[in-house]
DNA sequence: CATGAATGAGTATTCATTCAT
DNA sequence: AATGAATGAATACTCATTCAT
């Protein structure tokens, strides 16, 4: 068969092209990332670049699409070996946006990506984040649930996962943010151990 | 006098260049928004635009500053009507979602430019209105204090404000939102409530 | 008569335009010098300028001549101090250029408009220059004429003037001139004598 | 090999664009030609142009550079020719004047870049003729070193260059100039002659 | 399949000059 | 006469994309 290798080339070509295109913009920021640079970074001729995605749109949008996996795979690393079920919420959360901040600031493509969230489809990014802590989340909320159900559990995360990580990002592109890293993180956590902890009574909704 | 007939001119002009890059950002976004669109929109020459601005990102500026006193102005006047202090928070909150999201959905300007957050100075248009809220927020909370004393006011605060404010304009941006709308504001509530008025012993921090 | 005040008025304006225009020369360059700076600088609406001095160009070419009539008016009291017929030629070459050169690194205006020759009516400048060389000059021949007389005398003075002139302001211009001035001087000073004093009984031309 | 034609290919189209820039300069003028006036002429897309030349001003270098090896072929070529060396000065300085006068009267470029000498790295242009002609002087002043020694050659040439070349382009750019051609070369020889072959015991310069 | 030369619409900004007030 | 707001053609340079080789 010839179709293994030529594959296998193609994935080779695929990923080169989205390491460099992670590359260039963590380097120049998306608005000064060409195409051309990303082909030269990538050691292949900008034709060739234009073999394997349609368009610059395309091409981010992959970069989107593989590090959502990666990460998902991270956190599943991370997952299965503390285990979170034995923790209590608080804990759990503070260590998860602990985590973030400093996936975060160690990695410049990141931010460079979510502060553009408007102009690519980052939804490629936080849809399968989001799913995720909905799976891995799942456990904890079943084993709570007889004493503490938690009603709306889908918008509650929905909320949770932007706000948090919006504020998050605001919070590292601010210059002189006027609260410290650590109030930043026990805020967060108060605000998710109040939303998914606290009874609700009174919330006739959904 | 010479002078007011001249002023008022220049301010006349002023405000015909801000509605027109209000009205181009709308249109176009802030990407294909070019400083000749905006003269030619404004009824202008591209010559006269520039004796009032140095460059495209003091228009943008502008604008931010003209919105955010127009929008302290519309909720100090809501604010005036509808008696806060006689609402539980909840209302409040609530109330104050729901008429953010309206506006939201009412201005796409607003939308355009808080998507950009990150390319423009939004701070200008952020932190009047952050400084708004929390003027407007200490009557309510000095009222309460003796019975529910809020620790951390201030984290607490920066924290909502942006979780709220970029979980609602990412919101918008979604065409298949998961939620619903009326979920959104729901949920976004009980997180405000949540982590406002829930005794918080267990907060350690400074 | 209410002609005079107004001349007198005229004149003042026109003067304060052309100090304007000279400190903007100056200060920017030719290139970066526009009508709107001069008219800035020199305390008076744009408009007032083109009541005076139809476009850009009529502006430098007066500068040019009012420059021109304050050098000769310089030359012309110099001339007179020191007794130049009792000196030779050498000393009187060498004394001139010295003198020329230190107006030229003294005046930022007489650079800039020389360095710009081609762009400007520069002979309003050099050709009051030239005629005054010539008058000063002929005396001084005229005087030795019986001994030396010298042949093609307005050639060679043409010659030397503009063979002189632009060595120096390229000299000036240079960042690393192969020369020093001394050298300078002291060869441009030997061409002059070797031009002049030489006897050239080869010469037969017209 | 794949080198050769391409290389080729992009030595052509330095070519076309520096013919077109020397085509354009001579017709516009420095300061009305356009980066796309020179493409536009060259029949190359702006973007082309673009991706041999970093910017306008590395268009006119090259070009510099370009016309001082034509010019230095072109005497090297015209030296091998006329036997210099069985000359008098008188007759190779009358040539060499002529046929620069010549060249340009011939070469509009070379005038208008001349005229720039301010604006652009005019010594890209001079340094290597300055170098030939010291080069091809050299046998010249070998030959009657012992007789005449000839102080300060380096002053001398400098210095004659330079009076030379600009009373020439001054002359040139007269409408009514005062002296006829015929006279301004047989001046400047006199000039040439009289510098260099003069006995100067006079001169104590370094 | 790979290459990279070629494309050209698009962008922010300047400045001499005019003319209604 | 004086003003200065308004004009708009002009300019250098970028970059996503194509297509002949």
């Amino acid at each position: 068969m010839r179709k293994t290798p030529r594959q296998q080339r193609s994935r080779e070509m695929v990923n080169r092209l989205l390491d460099a295109t992670a590359a260039t913009l963590a380097e120049r920021g998306l608005d000064h990332t060409t195409t051309n640079h990303i082909a030269e970074r990538a050691g292949v001729s900008i034709g060739s670049l234009y073999q394997y995605f349609p368009d610059k749109n395309a091409l981010v949008e992959a970069l989107l699409e593989r590090m959502a996996e990666e990460a998902s795979a991270r956190f599943r690393y991370r997952a299965e070996r503390a285990d979170f079920s034995q923790m209590d919420l608080r804990s759990v959360a503070s260590l998860a946006i602990a985590y973030g901040m400093q996936r975060m600031s160690a990695d410049p493509v990141v931010r460079e990506l979510v502060q553009n969230w408007n102009r690519i489809p980052i939804r490629k990014l936080l849809d399968p984040l989001e799913r995720f802590f909905l799976v891995m989340a799942q456990p904890y909320f079943l084993h709570r649930y007889r004493d503490y159900p938690v009603q709306n559990l889908e918008a509650k995360l929905y909320v949770l996962i932007n706000a948090v990580l919006f504020t998050v990002i605001h919070f590292h592109e601010q210059e002189n943010p006027v609260i410290r890293q650590d109030q930043l993180i026990q805020t967060l956590t108060d605000m998710i151990v109040g939303l998914l902890e606290a009874p609700q009574p009174a919330s006739p909704n959904g």
